[in-house]
DNA sequence: AGCTATCTGACACTATTCTGACAATTCAGG
DNA sequence: CCTGAATTGTCAGAATAGTGTCAGATAGCT
């Protein structure tokens, strides 16, 4: 089982090491910061399975944060803590892109356990899914086996890795992939490969597949994000 | 876009009225029951892409009902109405397998705010893609596949940048953003770029989508503060 | 060991982003 | 209503960061 990273944004500092003790204790691996500058320079530096955020925080409010960080298009749970009871700031919170919150004060116990939900539903997501073959062309991928098998009748056996990453690019089809999402999902925290690392996989997917793969028609690539598979 | 599904389960009439008529008023298609076994009935004859459901029921409770359904279906979202607050029984409902909880009393907008994520999170990707876009005239932005297309099927692919400070402005539509905001919230504090450049964005936004870009009717510029998108 | 899959670093290449120059516009104050 | 200062519009390259490509190194399996 993989270790599960969490950023936690708090400045009180007293809650901050109360709450990454408790994390701590749950087998989560905690990077914890006390302002939002600092939340999104970690955030860009490394790979969470989850952000807790607080809302009220110096420099830089939590909404803020939440919203840059799903400008870059990540798809990161975020859980709120929130001071204030008003609904409006519910509202906000819950419509700029976070995925749950709680209301201070609030006991650990419970913010453990919507820790604990919130973790497994991202790795749910990231599974693989029941799709076994899929056609591109004249080629058709067999998830389940390994193979792609061209109409003539010659079959080659894609590797591991290269059935994981086809898969998630065509699971997520006509939607850009970014790296980051791409190395969390295939490469599952374990190891950070260089960059140069998922081209060689998109350059053979190419190969594979395109007939002109200078210029790609299924696997495009967008500069600075990712890479999107279209039909 | 397809029409929503909700089971709903709670046994106070005049509650699940109201829920009831507040969902649908949502859009969803809510189907409402007052025990655990009718709710086990309703689950097997229909599909739902959420169920609401109190913990206390008559016949049998809610924690039974989602034990039976999480044996034979372990996808559908669950939402647990409780009105103890004790951590036992959070702890309870969690573990048994609901992805969220509200304590009674709640207020209605807290509800569907809820509601309105478990069903988000259910969907495919495909559909999901369809919630992530935007139309402008007779031109549609989808930002998860960072694509431009318009009325007559021909399409252009937006860059990073352009994607993210669109989207921002999309976001504050009707108010007016800031240079220093859009700086701090696309540039990410890592670099701040000449002035010159935002306005490059904002040109090509004109040039994608006004009729007349020296008369721009949507994305306005606030002299001295920065810019506007307005529909 | 031997084989294959995966990874890295170097280099070329190019799309995107940025800058600087100048034109056009706006606005305040005379 | 004019004038000058400040801000924005526009565009043509320059600068930069990200990608394509490949050969060889490394890691991991049988």
């Amino acid at each position: 089982m993989q270790i599960n990273r969490i950023l936690l944004v708090e400045d009180e500092e007293h809650l901050l090491e109360a709450i990454k003790l408790n994390l701590e204790l749950e087998g989560y691996q905690v990077t914890a910061v006390t302002d939002g500058k600092k939340a999104l320079k970690s955030f860009k530096e490394e790979r969470f399975n989850l952000i807790v955020l607080d809302v009220m925080l110096p420099e830089m409010n939590g909404f803020q944060v939440c919203e840059t960080i799903r400008l870059e298009n990540s798809e990161v749970p975020i859980l709120f803590l929130t001071a204030k009871n008003t609904n409006e700031d519910r509202v906000n919170g819950l419509r700029k892109g976070a995925d749950d919150y709680l209301v201070k004060p609030f006991n650990l116990e419970e913010l453990i356990l919507r820790v604990g939900i919130l973790i497994k539903r991202g790795l749910k997501s990231a599974e693989v899914s029941a799709l076994n073959t899929y056609t591109i062309g004249e080629k058709e991928i067999n998830f389940g086996s390994f193979e792609l098998s061209s109409k003539d009748g010659t079959k080659i056996t894609l590797t591991k890795k290269e059935t994981m990453l086809l898969k998630l690019l065509i699971e997520r089809k006509g939607q850009v992939v970014s790296r980051e999402q791409i190395l969390e999902t295939v490469w599952n925290y374990d190891r950070y490969p260089s960059t140069r690392t998922i081209d060689n996989f998109i350059l053979s997917y190419r190969k594979y597949f395109e007939d002109d793969p200078r210029n790609p028609r299924h696997f495009h690539s967008i500069r600075g994000v990712g890479y999107k598979f279209t039909d």
